[in-house]
DNA sequence: CCTTATTTCAAATGGTCATTTGAAATATTT
DNA sequence: AAATATTTCAAATGACCATTTGAAATAAGG
């Protein structure tokens, strides 16, 4: 162990890059290793296979994320709906735009939300539900009269789709200004 | 020929729901010809190879969404801003909800999103960007002040933004609904 | 320094994939 | 109906995949 950095935390480092960008099907375990400058065999050594490695793989990537762009940190004192939502706003962009380690998260979800696998289940119980949950709360307190729980959720659905957007959207971006133009 | 749908037909249409559901890469030659009921050398001996019949896939199903729901059917005489909103959203949202052919579409764009292909080169300039020039005519137009480029475009996203996270949000409600537990 | 435990490695295994092949079946034309 | 063109088929090919294996290298402990 003479690098300042284990072979376990280089496939997790590395497994965030590959998994975010190709999805957990396409991603191959000889690429991970790869770039973590590990041999093929190691993520079955440290992980046991490729799926274990996933799993801490969007933990780590969401741990991340979640600890740089806190979705509750630029609040005044006394906040209002709109600092609620400011906020929310803030970090999930910041989130999205991110080029470091941290913008990693968003791109595992969306990768996710087209090809669902095992872990959807488990990130959508501990990490987007909990996060829906600080926003709908926040609605609900924050108006004075009494509305309908239909009306609170498409209002959520604004706030989150136009933020969101900017994840999906990405590929189109990148396109017109004409970074990328094919993939692999 | 004796059945009213030529092999070619039911492969394209076979190709459709598969690539949709998985995707390029992840949908396999040997499924849609199963699917299709035709032999595994079907395609290669109809279209050459897997990515023109990809090519011929997403051109027909956006033929059937976009005959299906166009984004200017529901105009009154005389429209005003909202109106083309409403419409616009209204053709969307049905072709993401759509549970026919039609709804194919959106589910190829998604996973078009996620991992592009070379497709999405094409898809980006001859569907995508006449949709998106659609919209920005009709804000520009139909705003009184000259309102600078930067907010026309914010606009767009917003519109958009909300109109398409029913599309990209689609494992979540089914996840929540309790419909799916997993793919595969 | 020797022994033991941990980590790395190259090669092998068995499965799946897109594509090819050439013969067989079917439809079309003469 | 014979000849020709088109379409279907089962089997083979070669590439790539995740995972396994057992030996080699390295680190840790006595």
């Amino acid at each position: 162990m003479n690098n300042n950095q284990t072979t376990k935390e280089k496939l997790i480092k590395a497994g965030c890059a590959i998994f975010a960008e190709k999805g957990y099907r396409d991603a191959t375990i000889s690429e991970i290793c790869e770039l973590a400058e590990a041999n093929i065999a190691a993520i079955n050594y440290h992980f046991g296979d490729k799926e274990s490695l996933y799993d801490e793989v969007w933990r780590h990537a969401f741990s991340i994320t979640s600890s740089t762009y806190p979705i509750d940190r630029s609040l005044p004192e006394a906040p209002e709906l709109k600092d609620y939502i400011y906020s929310y706003a803030f970090a999930i962009i910041h989130r999205i735009f991110c080029e470091e380690e941290a913008g990693l998260f968003p791109k595992l979800l969306h990768q996710e939300m087209s090809r669902p696998t095992l872990a959807l289940d488990r990130i959508a119980q501990e990490v987007l539900f909990p996060q829906s949950q600080f926003l709908g709360k926040v609605v609900r307190a924050s108006l004075e009269q009494k509305i309908p729980e239909e009306r609170i959720r498409l209002c959520m659905h604004s706030i989150i789709g136009q933020c969101a957007f900017f994840n999906f959207s990405r590929p189109l971006r990148e396109r017109v200004i004409g970074k990328k133009t094919m993939s692999e």
